[in-house]
DNA sequence: CCCACAATAGACTGATTAGTCGGTTTAACA
DNA sequence: TGTTAAACCGACTAATCAGTCTATTGTGGG
């Protein structure tokens, strides 16, 4: 592990235990073995290293998200049966990875809406996200999702599935429960899907 | 105004739009007219001071939906009827306060999850809203929900609506249309809702 | 009118900390 | 082997800030 990853990783732990004012730059530096001058060598100020941190945390999610999501593209099956298959699998996936990397979800809970992430990192973030975004953009346009604007439809998806995760992350013995995965998928899935 | 509540007035503008750790306590008392002397007379700590601060915006924002939601307990036009009737008033309270106070809701929305407050303030709160919490209970005892541990209902529906306050907030002129309105909360309600 | 105590004031300090600086080591490559 | 630049080191500093302290001003009850 390089010295850059050995201090991204000790910032991770530290920030979600005391949170970003209450960890000092000595912390980090001490924690990942490392001297002052080499964390500053690599992250120009404390506010860089977050964000650095944030922005390879969320493309961690993203890669997992995708590498397992065949992007099927083929429409066996029926468009809706598609869709709703590849939102599962991605909402699966994600689950799977949280459930897997705690640390990693409860620092983007943590500093998501802080006020530490510049605007730019969190543009870059939304680019990165384009492809999944594009997969509920075709729920509406195809009238089965509620004919909302794409943002708040997002948005509110997002959160539920937070909020899963983060339940879930207490109470791992629950995710054992196949009866209970599925009710709350249910849950996920009406939440966006027109009633017929 | 009495002092104190001048000191909470200036804290909560201050910490909405610098964070807490930015928002050095010469700042707080300067904002509210006062003499640091003060400020650390009626607050013990600066963490004193936040934490008096969230309580008293999560008990103005219980206050607000209490008043309107008229807790009729008779049950005139069958249980299912009345409950969703309860809740909906609720959902709608909900969005009004949020929009007529905006600054109470960035704060309850930034600190939420943060650090700063404490879980003797977390558990007095949660006491505060076991009236609204026992008003869902009763949608699961009735089977008229998900049959889901009530602590995982709640965390969804709470970060539904809290994802459409943030929604509305920025985009006000949306809330205007009824439409809109009438589909979030049938999105909302189908969350918890079982399919029949 | 007086006493006790709450409220107010603001100068001050001890501790903390982000980031600098001057220097050393490592490593790639010519 | 010599050159160069990146990586690395840690002592140091300039600035900031939470909370203290001592003094002053209301104020309610006896």
């Amino acid at each position: 592990m390089s010295k850059r990853e050995q201090i991204l990783a000790a910032a991770l732990s530290l920030f979600i235990e005391n949170g970003f004012e209450k960890t000092p730059t000595s912390a980090i530096s001490k924690a990942a073995g490392v001297a002052t001058g080499t964390l500053f060598h690599h992250f120009k100020t404390k506010e860089d290293l977050i964000n650095a941190l944030y922005l390879e945390v969320k493309l961690a999610l993203l890669e997992n998200l995708a590498s397992k999501t065949t992007p099927s593209l083929d429409l066996k099956g029926g468009t809706e049966a598609n869709l709703k298959t590849q939102i599962q699998a991605l909402w699966f996936n994600m689950i799977d990875w949280v459930l897997k990397n705690p640390q990693e979800f409860r620092f983007m809970a943590q500093f998501g809406e802080s006020a530490h992430i510049a605007n730019s990192t969190r543009e870059k973030i939304e680019e990165a996200f384009a492809g999944s975004k594009a997969l509920f953009s075709r729920g509406v346009e195809e009238g089965l999702f509620y004919d909302l604007p794409l943002d708040l439809l997002l948005s509110l998806t997002t959160s539920h599935i937070f909020a899963s995760c983060n339940y879930f992350l207490l109470q791992a013995e629950q995710w054992q429960d196949s009866d209970i995965q599925r009710k709350v998928f249910a849950s996920f899935w009406s939440l966006m899907a027109k009633v017929k």
